[in-house]
DNA sequence: GTCTATATTTGGATAGAC
DNA sequence: GTCTATCCAAATATAGAC
């Protein structure tokens, strides 16, 4: 999928450092074809990934059972999402790597849609509305910020900790 | 100071947004004068805004008192530094925007002084070598993601609620 | 130390063949 | 739907005058 191989570039490069040639080449599409599937050129692309990243935080939210449980669900597959720490987020690649302010109003739009995730289990498991909101901000704050940590140490363990002790922040 | 001017570049641009022109503009020199202090063009430009936040933040850890007291001062300047939440963090930028792998060892070397000033802190309140450089390798992982979720959710409560809470987290 | 002018490469984008 | 060829603008970098 052209958007999947995509993703990865914004990931890795942010908007500006994700030119045409680099997704050309993760695309395995000569430049000019991606044009036919994006008219709207890379602006096109990266609205495209949002979409589907925002799609996939939706499915990953479908789960069964008590906060708890859909919460533990929730963080393996953010786990398994940032490659135990081995990929950059996304979101945080856009906001720093150039494309704000081109997609400011499509970035709040995927924050909220994270917090409003964990907002919503904290609830769930009795937090107060304004508290499960900040606690939730919180959470999306440390997971964020352990990846860029992570990068910079080049130590996954930053990474895997903050999603180990999220349950208890989010929660207790 | 051309340092001074061009810092704020890489900031909001990340490496790869970081362009001559930009610098140039921020600057007010011309792109050839930037050669001339700067043989080695922007990624010698780069190196030396590294240098000079390295710099600063030795400095900002210079002052007397028992660990609270200092790491308030610390945090006081932290908040000035970042303009209350209005201005990204420069490590994250370069971690994000481009600048790695090129910048790897500096930005290594950048995270580590940070996370071992706030670790020195929490070690003189008390708290056991490794838990203290957990709790500080956190404590830089939040202020970094507080400000990618600022300026993604334009809430700058996010980064001062992290601010405020973070001395309860680092040493309670 | 800064400028104008310019060389060279890369990036974004389009036309048109297959 | 992908390609080659091409265009234009922007980016990095250098030469040389002042």
């Amino acid at each position: 999928d052209v958007i999947v191989a995509g993703e990865d570039v914004f990931r890795d490069h942010g908007y500006d450092g994700a030119t045409l040639s680099r997704l050309s080449e993760a695309t395995g599409r000569g430049r000019a074809s991606l044009y036919h599937h994006f008219p709207g050129g890379k602006e096109d692309m990266a609205r495209a990934v949002f979409v589907r990243a925002g799609e996939r935080l939706a499915v990953s939210l479908e789960g069964e059972g008590g906060p708890e449980e859909r919460l533990d669900a929730f963080l393996g597959e953010i786990e398994a999402l940032y490659d135990r720490g081995r990929r950059n987020p996304l979101l945080g690649a856009m906001v720093l790597g150039g494309g704000w302010p081109r997609f400011a109003e499509e970035l709040a739009d995927a924050f909220r849609q994270w917090t409003d995730a964990f907002a919503t289990l904290a609830r769930a498991a009795g937090v107060e509305g304004r508290e499960a909101r900040r606690r939730a901000e919180d959470a999306v704050a440390r997971l964020q910020g352990s990846l860029v940590v992570t990068r910079g140490l080049r130590k996954p363990a930053v990474f895997r900790r903050t999603l180990a002790e999220l349950p208890d922040q989010l929660f207790a």
